[in-house]
DNA sequence: CTGGGGAGGGGGCCC
DNA sequence: GGGGCCCCCTCCCCA
């Protein structure tokens, strides 16, 4: 007995998963793509992506090999195993693009189809590079230069480019479907295939941040319950093929939930729906003892608590979003969020929210996007901008064209990018970014709540000798370091910018862990419910929840919780006369 | 409807 | 650079 069409619609299905991003548990950033996709499937179809999906769920493919262009019918072969080709993606050039980045990627099937068109159209097998240095040179070739960091500046892929002089060439744009986003580049307009390499995306960036090498993966903790922790992700594990940059969350699995792009505006017509999709039905299985769930709009709207979700009985795949055959949407030259046209638009609120135009066929039951505030935390007061000192995309910007978005607040100059806003912004001297006491409206609200915090805090009453004291607020450090990292939080620009939103921060750290909740990477994930944090200090508070335990107490009534920060709000309660 | 509690998320900052 | 903690905002549930 055999069913003659059982591969076919397995296939079939996990083709419409992967158009959803339901169960995905890999991303492959190509160039200023991102792509969803199943580790398994893609396993099965190439010893190069076994061996790269094996410990990792970011994977950043060279981009001298494959645009996401190409990447995108490769990925509709792999699902498929057709060559979904439109008319001017049959051109003997796309097959020649296609056949150098099958055999990169070694699906040997795709590299013998595409040559055999290539015979058949009378074009040279494998023109340039690929037919003399061979994949595997190159794929060396890049491992070295890769080898010290993961995102680096040659294959950054999360830049934000607002203006469309930041934007890949019109040729790839064509290329790519109206519904692929641009998470941008600021490589100006070298975003085809082929120019990633040379680190020039700078564009004006001091070297500093020009080296905005970020790995934003993240070890899971030895409660994460994984086997491959002890490995090193990347320990040329197996003699794999490691062009690609990978950054990895490593045993935490990426799963299909933490892909995602950030929040929407709901102001936007259909904004496209970035919530985490839900978790596997296996691991609702896995966990049975998970704390019932809270059913709520919640879980859609904030993009988040998948084990309620699962549990909710939720048809995953209605909620999911809208990925477009598995492209993550980020943001994309001429996002504005009127939303007109065809394309997936997006746009760049002054916080880190996207929003974009959802697809058609995903579109069902798209309803209640993020609330807004689901991603403005921390800036919902200030409409977006709630520290004064921040140097800040322009309120109600609209990515139009030649727009000076980024505004230098010390000088009051605009820029187009946050690249060369900073770069601008490293032509002032640290005096003159120094906010002075007197001037009061531009200490932060954080700096000002510090005032009541003790100057020179002591540990347990033992005073430790703080010799380093900040000039501008007295406060007093043990090191140098620190009383310069403290610094920062004087001046009026922060340099660390996104990359996706523009958002600066005084430490890169803070940025990096922001970069994480822009693409959903949630490491730290519990032993109890599956639940997935971005911080393990998340993840230790969320465990009271399952042990009960219940550490802080209030003085005044007894009442005990879990977590520190309601205690204090309680406390409020018990001292606020309202 | 409202207030309180629980909990998720983000940013700041110190170590 | 990462960890840990603090603070804030927000949402949801429930009494």
């Amino acid at each position: 007995m055999e069913l003659p069409n059982h591969a076919k619609q397995i296939l079939l299905q996990l083709n419409q998963q992967r158009a959803k991003g339901f169960l995905c548990d890999v991303i492959i950033v190509v160039e200023n793509a991102l792509f969803r996709a199943h580790k398994n499937i893609l396993a099965a179809s190439s010893i190069y992506f076994k061996s790269l999906v094996l410990h990792d769920n970011l994977i950043n493919l060279d981009t001298e090999m494959v645009n996401p262009s190409v990447f995108r019918q490769v990925l509709d072969f792999i699902y498929t195993g057709k060559l979904l080709s439109s008319l001017d993606q049959s051109s003997e050039q796309n097959y020649s693009a296609l056949l150098t980045a099958a055999s990169y990627l070694q699906l040997h099937d795709l590299a013998a189809l595409c040559r055999k068109k290539l015979k058949r159209s009378g074009g040279k097998p494998l023109p340039g590079k690929l037919s003399t240095s061979g994949p595997l040179s190159r794929l060396r070739h890049n491992n070295e230069r890769l080898s010290s960091s993961t995102l680096t500046a040659s294959h950054n892929h999360y830049i934000l480019a607002p203006s469309d002089a930041d934007q890949p060439d019109d040729g790839l744009r064509d290329k790519l479907s109206d519904d692929e986003m641009f998470i941008g580049s600021t490589a100006g307009k070298n975003g085809t295939c082929g120019s990633g390499s040379n680190g020039n995306l700078s564009n004006g960036l001091s070297g500093r941040e020009t080296d905005l090498g970020l790995d934003l993966s993240k070890k899971s903790p030895p409660s994460a319950g994984t086997t491959t922790d002890a490995l090193s992700p990347h320990s040329n594990s197996q003699g794999s093929p490691q062009s690609a940059s990978v950054s990895t969350t490593n045993s935490a699995s990426l799963d299909d939930s933490t892909t995602t792009l950030p929040s929407l505006d709901t102001t936007g017509p259909e904004p496209m729906e970035l919530i985490p999709t839900p978790k596997a039905p296996e691991d609702s299985q896995a966990h049975p003892d998970a704390p019932p769930p809270r059913k709520s709009s919640r879980q859609v709207a904030r993009k988040k608590e998948w084990p309620k979700r699962e549990a909710s009985g939720l048809k995953a795949e209605d909620h999911d979003p809208p990925l477009v055959n598995g492209v993550i949407m980020g943001p994309k030259e001429g996002c504005s969020s009127s939303g007109v046209g065809g394309d997936s638009r997006c746009s760049f609120p002054s916080d880190q929210s996207f929003q974009c135009k959802e697809e058609e066929e995903v579109g069902q039951n798209g309803q209640e996007h993020s609330d807004q505030s689901g991603h403005s935390d921390g800036e919902s007061g200030g409409g977006g901008h709630h520290s004064a000192n921040y140097v800040y995309r322009q309120e109600g910007f609209e990515p139009a064209f030649g727009d000076n978005l980024y505004v230098c607040i010390p000088c009051g100059k605009g820029f187009p990018s946050s690249e060369q806003l900073n770069a601008h912004v490293e032509t002032h001297t640290e005096d003159e970014l120094y906010i002075k006491e007197e001037v009061g409206a531009f200490v932060k609200e954080e700096e000002a709540e510090d005032l009541s915090a003790p100057v020179a805090p002591t540990t347990f009453g033992i005073s430790e000798p703080r010799p380093f004291k900040c000039t501008v607020c007295s406060k007093s450090y043990k090191d140098p370091a620190t009383l310069r990292q403290h610094e920062k939080s004087h001046w009026l620009t922060r340099p660390f910018p996104c990359n996706i939103c523009g958002k600066m921060f005084t430490q890169r750290g803070t940025m990096t862990r922001h970069m994480r909740s822009h693409l959903g990477l949630k490491p730290f994930a519990c032993d109890e419910c599956g639940m997935r944090f971005t911080r393990q200090y998340r993840l230790t508070e969320h465990m009271r929840v399952h042990s009960g335990e219940k550490p802080y107490e209030c003085q005044l009534c007894g009442g005990k919780f879990t977590q520190q920060r309601n205690l204090i709000s309680h406390l409020r309660m018990h001292t606020s006369p309202s």
